[in-house]
DNA sequence: TTGCTATTACGAAAAGTTTCGTATATCTTT
DNA sequence: AAAGATATACGAAACTTTTCGTAATAGCAA
């Protein structure tokens, strides 16, 4: 499990490098500014930070540098759940679902696909 | 809705305010030392710095000023919730939800209950 | 009244985040 | 080889967050 806790910056980069499994610089920085404008040397003093951190890891043998996240996608974003039900939520992950739920709009086949976890779920107690 | 963005700490007070609906810095700070160490004046500033921002009102006629929550706690964390989900979720709820879900331990009520809300959305479609 | 305690006020240090300017190195093209 | 473009490195400024030390004030008790 990740022992770090991401910023909502470093969140962003670390989604992309899960997405392309692998990235330089210059691709993030062109995925960021599709949202918002982000100078160059910002993201990479950024990533730089997360390297130091031990979040992502980077082939230094090319002149451009490709970077990588360290963590699973899937551990990573476990931790984060687990954080934001601890401090918004009591700690009921519960709580956090039904009003996820309910805030969201959720089409016919996501709510299925919902329902058939759920399915699981009970069978599994 | 409110526009701030809580903090973990500033979230950790927000739920205790909530829970209680009024609370003086000591009965924060006391219920705040319940899980980690903090030191009264720590806990004291970060509430006075939520009352610059708006975060919190607060009652200063006697001694002990009495603090609340100016937003709803409904609507804080919808917002945070949409924060949350638009970093790390790449804006879909339904990840979340599937992935909160998964990782905790559910008891059949709570997932009966969740099975109800999952009803109710279906019929408003 | 005179201390003792509890509370808020003030200010500031330490650490972390975010953003860039400038410098340096490397590759490409001519 | 020289010029231009592209990358990374370094450092620092501006801001925010987190934590407290110290001071001032109000209430209580002997």
């Amino acid at each position: 499990m990740p022992k770090f806790k991401p910023t909502d910056a470093e969140m962003e980069i670390l989604q992309l490098l899960w997405e392309k499994e692998t990235a330089s610089v210059r691709e993030i920085n062109d995925k960021l500014n599709e949202k918002r404008e982000v100078g160059y040397t910002t993201t990479l003093k950024l990533m730089q930070i997360m390297h130091e951190k031990g979040m992502v890891k980077r082939d230094t043998a090319a002149r451009s540098h490709i970077y990588a996240a360290v963590a699973k996608e899937h551990d990573t974003k476990n931790t984060l759940i687990q954080d934001f039900v601890d401090i918004a939520f009591n700690g009921s992950a519960m709580s956090l679902v039904m009003q996820a739920l309910g805030n969201a709009s959720s089409s016919q086949s996501e709510l299925d696909e919902l329902k058939e976890l759920i399915s699981k779920l009970e069978q599994k107690s």
